[in-house]
DNA sequence: AAGTTCGGCAAACGACTGTTTACTGAATGG
DNA sequence: CCATTCAGTAAACAGTCGTTTGCCGAACTT
């Protein structure tokens, strides 16, 4: 698997071949088929280690909860360090999300869909979010995610050839983007 | 062109192959080198002409601005048409998007950045944006474009099975997030 | 101590790969 | 009308591919 994830660094699961994932790892082509029947299967458990990590990010971040102003910054940070410290697993997850593989994305949209579900539970317990419909909680959760996902991809992006400016400037903008979601959340009226 | 981008319809660049592309064109794999010189090549004539109907969508949006109600319900219901007219095109962007060949990925990025300065330059024009700094009114049109990225991934999605429930679910949402989009932007104070 | 599972190997199968070469007919242009 | 470019072909090159088969030692179970 980490021969794969290797691998999966700078192409795409569709065109990985057994044969260079055994060849990287030091066994014989047959060894594989020991372990996976398909690539594809490769790749799911490749979808499952990798959303496990992000799992964890997220109660970090909501777990301490010291003013609308501090969270933001937080998860920003908490974000761009997670990209830091898991790029193969992040790049993998951008990659696939809408590869040529249909069983890893629909993975892929199992779990993030589960994940929106997570944080939209973690929205309900707010102050903010009192009287809010279910369906409008639904909607900001999958607003935050669908964010978080976009600011990891220009992390990753930034992250290939290190540019600190660069990515300085994305930290930028994703924190007034958040200010500003927050800000319709605060004058929201309900749907 | 047309057989590459039919071909990529379940499958994506890196993993495609000159021999694939000729054959379902009817041609020679020699006749391929006639035209293009990589397969990579291919791919960034694609994506120029993927992002070209782009442009003219956007602006057919922005065009006829009847308050901020309609625009969104406008905005939206172009994005899923444009999905619905361009699958294809719309598919190899996502797919490629973060694929595994640097130069397409580059292009659209570029592209996409493009893209971004001509929304703002549009929001800029609105008198909302009264006030509103150069760096500000940026991060407002990136978070736009991203939205409508997200959106239009998530058409995508439903549409390649025909579900017209989850079509309308997803047309909901993006209204719903918009609206919470502009509801902070009204309330913006500046960075 | 015997049996069984586990994880590995080498070898072979036919099929498919990208690219180059030399050649050909049609269209184009001066 | 002749030369040239254009867009196509078939054939060959040396590899790589996925997968199956039969075999083997070590580890674990009973």
């Amino acid at each position: 698997m980490d021969a794969g994830l290797h691998l999966l660094a700078d192409q795409n699961l569709a065109s990985l071949g057994v044969r260079e994932v055994t060849r990287e790892a030091g066994l014989s082509p047959a060894a594989f088929y020991r372990h996976f029947p398909d690539l594809a299967a490769l790749g799911v458990v490749l979808v499952e280690e990798s959303l496990a990590s992000l799992h964890v990010m997220i109660r970090s971040v909501l777990a301490e909860a010291d003013g609308a102003e501090e969270l933001i910054d937080r998860a920003v940070e908490v974000i761009r360090q997670h990209v830091r410290e898991h790029r193969p697993h992040v790049r993998f997850l951008a990659r696939e999300r809408h590869g040529g593989v249909r069983r890893v994305r629909e993975a892929i949209d199992a779990e993030l869909g589960r994940f929106a579900a997570e944080v939209g539970s973690a929205l309900a317990l707010q102050p903010v979010s009192q009287g809010w419909s279910e369906q409008d909680l639904r909607m900001l959760a999958e607003l935050y995610v669908d964010h978080m996902v976009s600011t990891a991809s220009a992390f990753l992006e930034a992250q290939e050839e290190v540019d600190p400016a660069r990515e300085r400037r994305i930290a930028a903008t994703a924190r007034l983007q958040l200010r500003l979601i927050s800000l319709g959340r605060r004058h929201w009226q309900g749907s």
